[in-house]
DNA sequence: GCCGGTCCTAACGACATCCTGACAAAGATG
DNA sequence: CATCTTTGTCAGGATGTCGTTAGGACCGGC
């Protein structure tokens, strides 16, 4: 089921809203100002966000900005504002699209499920297929036939590098600046270490690696 | 450059959006009809649409679902129309946006910005063909029918010089110096091991090479 | 303070890569 | 035909890199 997060400040239009989609099947959670939206999508981590521009505490572009430092959800906006310059703003920090008030309520369902069709719901999140570890990147798991395989932070920064570059070859100093931060591109020893932590707990033999290769001479290599 | 198709069949409209796409560094094409953008779409293949509704030909939610069939590229849809239940059709139908005419151009802008945000444009990896292999510049791979082959770092930084000057003639100083560094211009014993290496990894008859060619005296060329 | 977890540094065999020099094959020149 | 130059190939040792192990520093929780 797609879960949708209202953001508003009006009470009348959270509720007949929120009716509307919970009769299309939508699990609804609601938030009446900026600050207890984002803390609602921090923990509800919703597929879908409609967030009214006119709020209270907070400038609505800047919810907007705040979501966008770490989520990629889907952001509708609802603004009583026509001016294209508003538009603009929200769409540049990261909206999807914006509706104008009053607004056609079978129109905006419709616009909801072209933005869902697109991104892919969190149930349908990417898994990646490495032998036989599953590795979830948006749930920040990995798991070899149902049990989790834990990982330290280091090793998963790392993991999530190799694997969201699949195929191409990644110089040292590229991966050390990526994970370490830049400063450590001589930090080669670390590379080698935590590149045989991942091998011991992700590959079947980890002396003789299938996916996570060593290019010699110039990096590594994540191969599907 | 972000490559945009234009189906609209008023010559005004399509021209001025031209313009101001061209001005924002936008590859521009246009059709005048529901057919020709369905054919000029398949050749083209564009990392974005923007269709009118309005073409005297198809009516222009089928040529979103002929469109969908085959590509999940981006379309913004423009209309005079701004009922609810033409949004919706369109929507529905697989377009991503529906922007009413007359419309502010920023806005547009803003919309086309906000859709390939969400929908990047494939990554192009350009492979260069040398024979029965394949050469991946950008993944740093080489492979015969699926089958990665092992080049070291100095055989890989040859190659990739070579294969970034098709064709050209390209001097034994030079390719010392590019390859090795200044001050290597004098190991030319080294240049003829490794390309001596080269053409056993890649050439299909490495005594008699058909791509990695020798100019006597000269040096050497790559021959696509 | 103690402990479990994490991160970093250092060191050591094992291995791959690189360079050097020698030698054969091909072609040019007299 | 003899000789020289250029080019391709082969083998051995120097160098650097890789994987691994061990041990100490650091931090938060109990």
């Amino acid at each position: 089921m797609t879960s949708v997060l209202i953001i508003d400040d009006e009470p009348p239009l959270r509720r007949t809203l929120g009716i509307t989609l919970k009769a299309r099947k939508y699990d609804v959670h609601s938030a009446a100002s900026g600050t207890e939206g984002l803390t609602a999508a921090a923990s509800i981590k919703p597929d879908l966000v409609i967030l009214d521009l006119g709020l209270p505490d907070m400038d609505g572009t800047q919810v907007v900005r705040r979501l966008r430092s770490w989520t990629d959800v889907p952001i509708l906006v609802l603004s009583g504002r026509s001016d294209s310059a508003d538009k603009v703003d929200a769409l540049d920090a990261g909206a999807d699209d914006y509706v104008t008030k009053p607004f056609a309520t079978d129109e905006l369902l419709a616009r909801l499920r072209a933005m869902t069709r697109r991104a892919p719901t969190e149930e349908e999140r990417p898994e990646i297929q490495l032998g036989d570890v599953v590795v979830d990147l948006a749930g920040h798991r990995v798991c070899r036939g149902g049990e989790a395989i834990h990982l330290t932070p280091t090793e998963w920064h790392l993991l999530e590098v190799l694997v969201r570059n699949p195929g191409r070859l990644l110089r040292r100093r590229w991966l050390l600046a990526e994970v370490w931060g830049p400063g450590y591109e001589t930090a080669q020893g670390n590379l080698r270490l935590y590149m045989g932590q991942l091998r011991h707990k992700l590959e079947a033999e980890p002396s003789r690696p299938r996916h996570l290769l060593t290019e010699p001479g110039m990096g590594y290599r994540f191969d599907p």
